[in-house]
RNA sequence: GGUUCCGUAGCUCAAUGGAUAGAGCAACUGCCUUCUAAGCAGUAGGUUGAUGGUUCGAUCCCAUCCGGAAUCACCA
């Protein structure tokens, strides 16, 4: 409808003022509730073309744009609300109300997106940060999909490096052979348990050397267990069958982990890479920059990148050793990607603490090396989830766990069902129905915030069922599903004779325009790469519906045709409720 | 110190440069002889950090200042 408004406005305006002048969306949005009027343009743009006051440009045009629209307008302080026929409004419901896809986009035929996310160190279980990036990066996965994008979600494991050598270390010197089975923990957790202790003893052996008389910058880089750890992973890199072999065996306790996390959360991935595979990539690109003269080699041998006419410092590519550092990597797997799947895009989901990292990467890409598919890299940042007492410091043990917080909302949800009286459930279907509510707690708590924002966890708040949360909006489709039910037994179900001419009541329209709005809701998410679109506009159409549902009944409605037209409503609502929470990863109960 | 991001109700968050800045939580007042009260209706709560500028119009754009965060490693 905006389209045809547009374009009669862009003909009515070169009929009234013979200018051609493109039409900027916003002058056309949807009208204020608490004011009559389905959409409304503003005209202010036009007044200097018009050279009339606001008023009388907006009637001007006003009438212009009714009789091309066949609508109604209201000129109210120069805004212009446009008013359609029940009828179109009619013809929108009957034609979509059954769409099961109703909001998704179709298929476009263009390359695809890839999409990185999670990229979790192997050395210690998933947090609260990892479940927001796991929700994030799925979450615009499927929303992308729903606008039409191919994807193509990718896992970038970090499984080498100092860090699980530490885990292993510990794990030989401490351990006495413990694995998951023995220790009944996850493996995970375990691996976790063992970088804890690390770093317990390396503290240990710095208070010792200090006391010893050794500056404590000095104690921390001589602590023997750390040399040890260094050791190991010199060992590592040169293949040492001993080593490597607990390598493969803590990570693979690390993956098994893992994929239950994954799996609560509902999180897959298309493919997964392996730092131990890719890390050695990105040489040859600095080789070739070299060659170009991009890149220069520092006396002691090191390669560097010049970013001061970028406004920005030189940056290191390859170590003195000749081994290379994060950013060669990135570059190597960034090269490596484009080449495997030539993308549209490329979007890594990473924290906002890495902002220049990812400013530095594209750069070299695109204008260093002159490699096209810099440009298709999208960084997309997201803010740090705080906690009440301040950061999450994992060597402080400030940390949420990503496992036990899901537990913990579980349980939340459990006694929360049961304090309202709730127990009309077999004993399977409430343990299924605690799942629902207290994952979709979780996932809609962390998803409503804008991605860029930081955001504060609050492990009270989130526990919280009521408001704006997910479980409002699952117990609204809940009772839309128990009114179909009712629907069903007094023989008005699915497939009904639609009401082609009615009176709209009030609450209607205003939920029929809501509805309508969805699919470009669905868009504008994917555009901005934010869940939280959907998110917000998930808990406006349900409070819409909570209130219509309150003042409507419908079953005591006499007019069979207001009362099929309700229900007609009613299902519409439950089908976006539902596409629409699909994108947020989020599952709704028939009975709540 | 340089660069970047953020400051909206007591708290958590909304608001493509548009009309009277909105929700939820917390507080207070009502509504279950019931299509599910995890709900609905209402009251109260604001100099949108400050000051200038651009504009018909600024929470939004620009400048300066105040406050907070991130980053500036031969870490990832």
């Amino acid at each position: 409808m905006e389209t045809i408004i547009s374009t009669a406005l862009q003909e009515s305006i070169k009929e009234l003022y013979n200018e051609d002048i493109s039409i900027d969306k916003s002058y056309i949005q949807r009208t204020r509730k608490d004011i009559e009027g389905d959409f409304t343009v503003v005209i202010f743009p036009f007044l200097k073309i018009a050279k009339k006051s606001p008023d009388a440009a907006a009637t001007e045009i006003g009438e212009s744009l009714s009789s091309k629209l066949a609508c109604h307008y209201q000129v109210i302080k120069g805004f212009i609300n446009l008013s359609f026929a029940d009828i179109q409004w009619l013809q929108f419901l009957n034609k979509n109300w059954k769409n099961d896809q109703f909001g998704y986009w179709p298929q476009k035929n263009r390359a695809p997106i890839l999409i990185e996310y999670s990229s979790p160190n192997t050395n210690k279980p998933l947090h609260l940060g990892h479940i927001r990036n796991n929700l994030l990066g799925s979450s615009i996965s499927r929303i992308l999909k729903a606008c039409g994008e191919q994807t193509i979600c990718v896992n970038l494991v970090n499984d080498r490096g100092i860090h699980i050598c530490k885990s292993m270390l510990a794990w030989q010197k401490f351990g006495n052979g413990e694995t998951p089975e023995t220790s009944n923990l996850k493996g995970d957790h375990l691996v976790g348990k063992y970088y804890v202790i690390f770093d317990q003893e390396y503290k240990k052996q710095i208070k010792i050397l200090v006391e010893q008389g050794i500056s404590e910058k000095e104690a921390g880089k001589k602590a023997p267990i750390l040399l040890e750890a260094q050791e190991m992973l010199r060992r590592w890199e040169e293949g040492d069958r001993d080593i490597i072999s607990l390598w493969k065996k803590m990570n693979e306790w690390v993956y098994q982990g893992f994929e239950i996390t994954y799996q609560e959360l509902g999180i897959h991935f298309d493919k997964t890479y392996y730092e131990s595979e890719t890390y050695l990539l990105g040489k040859q690109l600095v080789e070739e920059g070299l060659h170009q003269g991009a890149f220069y080699r520092k006396e002691d041998g090191s390669v560097w990148v010049n970013l001061n006419d970028e406004g920005m410092d030189e940056k290191l590519l390859l170590r003195q050793d000749g081994t290379s550092v994060y950013m060669t990597q990135d570059l190597g797997t960034a090269s490596l990607r484009f080449d495997e799947f030539h993308p549209e895009k490329m979007i890594y989901v990473v924290g906002n603490e890495q902002n220049y990292h990812f400013d530095v990467l594209k750069i070299i890409l695109s204008k260093k090396l002159k490699k096209s598919f810099g440009n298709h890299i999208h960084h997309l940042s997201y803010g740090m989830v705080e906690l009440p007492s301040g950061k999450m410091k994992s060597r402080e043990g400030t940390v949420v766990d990503a496992d036990n917080l899901m537990e913990e909302m579980i349980v939340a949800a459990r006694r929360n069902t049961q304090e309202l009286g709730k127990t009309d459930f077999s004993n399977e279907e409430a343990e299924c129905l605690y799942r629902m509510i207290g994952l979709g707690a979780l996932k809609y708590f962390i998803l409503k915030v804008d991605p860029k924002k930081n955001m504060l966890f609050n492990p009270e708040e989130s526990i919280d069922l009521n408001g704006n949360t997910a479980p409002f909006i699952q117990y609204t489709y809940a009772r839309i599903r128990s009114l179909l039910r009712k629907a069903d037994k007094e023989g008005l179900s699915i497939p009904l004779a639609a009401p082609t001419e009615l009176t709209i009541p009030k609450m209607e329209k205003e939920l029929i325009k809501l509805l309508y709005d969805f699919p470009q809701i669905i868009e504008n998410a994917g555009t901005t790469y934010s869940p939280a679109v959907i998110a917000n506009y998930m808990f406006d159409l349900a409070k819409a519906f909570n209130r219509f549902y309150q003042e409507t009944p419908i079953f005591k409605e006499t007019s069979l045709e207001l009362k099929i037209f309700r229900l007609q409503i009613s299902h519409f609502i439950s089908i976006v409720l539902r596409n629409g929470m699909a994108l947020l990863g989020i599952d709704l109960p028939e009975k709540m």
